[in-house]
DNA sequence: TTTAGCACTCTCCTTGTGTGAGTGCTAATA
DNA sequence: TATTAGCACTCACACAAGGAGAGTGCTAAA
């Protein structure tokens, strides 16, 4: 696409970009990186780059700056697609999992808190929904008064809890019943395999009443009809150490775009529909408040189909190379991890 | 202590400085709470205070502004003590409770999301601790190889699930068996002192090894352990909108004081052995980076005994008076929400 | 005891100026 | 034909100077 004499141009604005966020100008690149050309013919190549729409200037006579389509040439182009392995963070992982057995949510908490410090970016994780989950076991134990208390294991090793009203005036050995009943004939579903059975179900079968499969069907509906996936952003205090979030309106955007788990969560399910790391420049993102960032993800996968996503957020202006290493690396650990203690 | 003039003057800068967050000046305390003094008059008497420590100049030649001392001294001998009564705020918590059933920290969410938004500060909320949660029901379900899956309730409302190994190796029968006897024998005790008397015994009574009733004790000791006060802080980005927050300093310090729980639990666990509403003013804060915040929490109970915390963090300017009546209201509606449920 | 008057102080806003980095264009060069 | 040197031009930024405005403290008068 751009011969290579304007590639190790882009490589340089961007490279030198990334390392501190003044526009770059041609004289600075021919001696930084040591081009064999002089600062005119540099300029002529960056006015090309910048018609093509991969540089821009933020005010006449400044230097240039990469612009989303120029990230994005470099990070198909440039970078090729030697993914790396962060050692590092694999270290840390192993640190904090080790201590004790926990659930996906707790895992997902700890590797966007480790991916946060690593990166400098806020850590990014989604943990498995409906369509990546499949029950093991749900347990029903009568509460207080009237309600029922229900705690479904998955797989996948989430767990979740919830509170349910016992209208049905259930005993503690109806809900065992019930209980068995609903393993023994949704384990290993998925809860979206699960839900969509039970509608059909509860629709047709509408003559079979009162009966304890009738009852059951209601309390499974009910217990996992607000299953979904959890959404963990980390590493706040880090990010904004970053000079790109010198501006208060930036910050503000940020959080907005933390605090909005559920814009975040319909985003994050179109990333995951596709494998690999994932990476969102700028304003390729749906969410406008978050056309100033990057979204750098992958999915990690329980029996190769996709469960969560994992990642980081950060400025458009990053090093793409090493973070999509990074972001490679714990979606691989986590995969592991899954696979390991599905084990059974 | 103040005599009437000096504290009526006290009252206008205070109130005005709230309004709008500029120094206030004599003359536009004379004319805007029409005093019968002059601007001259209200001077001395604001030199006055000065002295005394409850105002302060921003530099020389600007109006004053009121000091933590002033803070505290309008809170306590001003604003008197009638506490209202917010019905903005149960209307809202009742929409969003009724709802359907959920456990605390669900509740202490939707709360602090609540009071965060009426008060455009942050809400916050602690979850009862070992003290204050009563263990209602234990449940131990076989879930992975080598692991099991618990499940707490307690009378608070509060339910916590977790991981832990199954280093014994105890069949389903032996964990039912095991569940069966911690619940009997220790429903009704706060975790704290389940786990006083677990200690106690595990040391005494090591001769009695491999019973099922020791496998039992180290079980519960292991369900138990990490069993703690959940911190919520929501409301970052309303928080961002006020004018006080318009230095990047101190936004980073303030994502520093929300990251880190642990400092945080260790504050309230302080507000939590007072009763009633507290106010914490600037540097009256142990902790060093919320110099610049103020705290208002009061503490919910369950059975006469304080059991979470639940109030909002905002800047030193605030209106005390209204935000005492929320954070008042708030901790009394969660009493009474927890006592109905608790019924059984 | 209160007030009027006045000099003084300090912030903030505006304006002007210079500097430096970087560009685009043109003409000369290899 | 591709590259380079030279030069005029532009723009952001830093700095200083100058007012305006708001507010004070002090002193002397009411």
């Amino acid at each position: 696409m751009l011969d290579e004499r304007a590639e190790r141009v882009l490589w340089a604005v961007i490279k030198s970009y990334i390392e501190s966020p003044d526009p770059v100008g041609s004289r600075y690149i021919t001696k930084k990186y040591a081009f064999k050309y002089s600062p005119a013919t540099i300029r002529n190549i960056m006015a090309d780059l910048e018609e093509m729409g991969y540089l821009r200037q933020p005010h006449t006579s400044a230097g240039r700056i990469p612009t989303d389509k120029g990230y994005r040439y470099f990070v198909e182009h440039i970078i090729g697609h030697d993914v790396g392995y962060d050692e590092r963070l694999i270290e840390e992982l192993q640190k904090r999992f080790t201590h004790c057995a926990r659930d996906m949510d707790d895992l997902l908490n700890e590797a966007t808190q480790t991916l946060s410090t690593i990166s400098h970016f806020l850590g990014l994780a989604m943990s498995p929904g409906p369509e990546g989950s499949t029950l093991r076991r749900i347990e029903l134990v009568p509460y207080k008064e009237d309600s029922i208390a229900v705690m479904i294991l998955t797989d996948e090793g989430v767990i979740r809890h919830k509170i349910i009203k016992n209208d049905y005036d259930l005993s503690a050995n109806d809900l065992d019943e019930i209980a068995r009943y609903i393993n023994r004939r949704f384990t290993g579903y998925t809860i979206k395999e699960i839900r969509t059975e039970l509608v059909k179900e509860l629709i047709e079968d509408k003559n079979l009443c009162d009966t304890l499969i009738e009852k059951a069907l209601h309390l499974c509906n009910e217990s996992l009809n607000e299953y979904g996936a959890n959404v963990f952003i980390t590493g706040l205090s880090s990010i904004l150490e970053l000079p790109d979030f010198t501006d208060v309106e930036k910050i503000k955007e940020l959080s907005r775009t933390i605090e909005n788990k559920h814009k975040m969560i319909k985003l994050l399910d179109r990333i995951i529909q596709t494998d690999g790391v994932q990476v969102v420049i700028g304003s390729e993102n749906p969410i406008k408040e978050m056309s100033t960032m990057s979204i750098i993800a992958s999915t990690y996968k329980d029996k190769d189909r996709p469960a969560g996503i994992i990642g980081i957020i950060g400025p458009k202006r990053m090093d793409y190379h090493s973070v999509i290493s990074l972001v490679d690396t714990a979606a691989r650990y986590l995969t592991k991890i899954i696979e390991e203690e599905g084990g059974s």
